[in-house]
RNA sequence: GCCCCCGUUGUGUAGUGGCCUAGCACGCCGCCCUCUCAAGGCGGUAGCGCCGGUUCGAAUCCGGUCGGGGGUACCA
């Protein structure tokens, strides 16, 4: 709508007149019929029928009412609704999907395309606005299978009155279930767009990896880009299948595109996601812009989303003032033992001449691993949380030398209580 | 109930009568690498829903059965 095109309008409002008239004509030709029945009597008769089980919709009550019926309906004051008269022959389609589908004329009742109060439904003005807008492929849920061929039909009724050229294709796509084998609801979590996004999931991660719900690139690959995507896919290599959504796997896929990206790609689009949690401010800086171009190759290859740049990074941004140790992380790499390393370090890294990471590290090496006779992992377990709050974070060396000497001994001091 | 769709390891798939003692990816488990976490490398785990039939031969074809999903509105 905010677009535009050749075949506006584009707001359903608008195109209230175009509905109108297409009734008029589907009226006209016979197409369809005015149905006088309340849907309580249509219930009544279905159930007086006996074997219910049979068919469900309409009987065709109406399809043929004598002239006096009719104008005993309308003595009654009651409103017709317009009701489209399927044909009596198997409808037979071909999905792009799914190979042909067969629906028998018993299964496929007469519908309302028009409502007793005179508004066009759903029914009548999706086809319409289709056949009008010249839509030539509909790819959509497997939930809207069964109403093709009542769609079908009216299609090529619309065309016989020069509404359109005809019905488009259809292509069915499986349904994707969430856990449990249940459909996933937009109530559901998880099912919501925004919810990846805020998470920072790359809109080309997400993309890969619904297209590998029902079909699939190439036997033994499946991490692919946009292009690639477009180039290569084909509706009719989609699998029917229904398919269970697999978070770990698009995690997995995710994180695939996120060690795809550029580095200084990477950069850029972790910055919203600093903003949001505040670690940067609406401005960012040329200072932080440089520390985060610094700082990006080291997480490039261990982050699944960008959202996880917070806690990766957030140590590095955030001023002495701000900053937090993750307090389990704390307890268990700070005790007494972890205190006198911090000490340790502090100690090997105050007079350091050439505050760089290869002069870091051989100080710590030598102070903790040499002097101390720790195994690296404990020497560095609580120099890490010290400094970055947290056990896991980017390698520590490099961290050091990017955080600067005076808060990295500012936060050594801190962490030992002084 | 009735109609339609679907049925290969935990998940997504490859496979269209012999190349299948069923391939790939994610997951999971173990090992290697290693300052944490990842990444990377190596190895392992686990599947043709079931029953018949066709055939020299079936995951592949046919029938049935069971199971899952969707649809059955004067909603979209």
């Amino acid at each position: 709508p905010e677009v535009g095109g050749p075949h506006g309008p584009y707001l359903q409002s608008e195109r209230f007149d175009i509905y109108q008239d297409v009734a008029h004509k589907l009226h006209e030709a016979g197409k369809a019929y005015d149905c006088y029945c309340t849907q309580e009597e249509v219930e009544q008769r279905r159930a007086a029928a006996g074997s219910e089980n049979k068919t469900t919709g309409y009987d065709g009550y109406c399809r043929d009412l004598t002239e006096d019926q009719t104008a005993e309906f309308i003595a009654k004051g009651r409103m017709p609704v317009l009701r489209f008269r399927m044909p009596d022959r198997p409808i037979v389609f071909n999905d792009l999907v799914r190979g042909e589908i067969t629906f028998l004329p018993e299964h496929v009742p007469d519908y309302v395309l028009v409502r007793g109060n005179g508004h066009p439904l759903y029914t009548l003005v999706n086809p319409v606005d289709d056949a009008l807008m010249e839509i030539t492929h509909v790819l959509r849920g497997e939930d809207l299978l069964s109403s093709t061929p009542r769609q079908i039909v009216l299609y090529e009724a619309l065309a016989e009155l020069g509404v359109g050229n005809g019905s488009p294709r259809f292509g069915h796509l499986p349904i994707v279930m969430g856990e449990g084998n249940k459909r996933l609801s937009k109530r559901d979590k998880g099912s919501g767009l925004s919810e990846y996004i805020e998470r920072g999931f790359l809109p080309e991660g997400i993309l890969n990896y619904l297209a590998l719900l029902g079909w699939g690139i190439a036997e033994d690959r499946d991490v692919f880009t946009m292009d690639e995507m477009a180039e290569a896919f084909d509706i009719r290599r989609v699998n029917p299948n229904p398919a269970r959504f697999d978070m770990k796997k698009c995690e997995a896929i995710n994180a695939s595109h996120m060690r795809a990206l550029s580095v200084e790609d990477l950069a850029d689009r972790m910055v919203p996601y600093l903003q949001r949690a505040g670690v940067l401010g609406e401005e960012v800086t040329s200072d932080q812009r440089a520390l985060l171009a610094e700082a990006a190759p080291l997480v490039h290859e261990r982050m699944g989303t960008l959202g996880e740049a917070v806690e990766m990074l957030g140590f590095l941004f955030v001023d002495e003032s701000r900053f937090e140790r993750d307090p389990a992380d704390s307890e268990k790499m700070l005790d007494e033992d972890g205190r006198a390393v911090v000490k340790a370090a502090h100690d090997a890294l105050a007079g350091l001449g050439s505050w760089e990471t290869t002069a870091i590290e051989a100080a710590l090496r030598q102070a903790l691993v040499e002097d101390l006779g720790l195994k690296p992992r404990h020497a560095f377990g609580p120099v890490r949380v010290a400094v970055t709050g947290r056990r896991i974070s980017p390698p520590l060396f490099e961290s050091l030398e990017l955080l600067g000497r005076e808060r990295s001994l500012s936060r050594l001091l801190s962490a030992q209580g002084v």
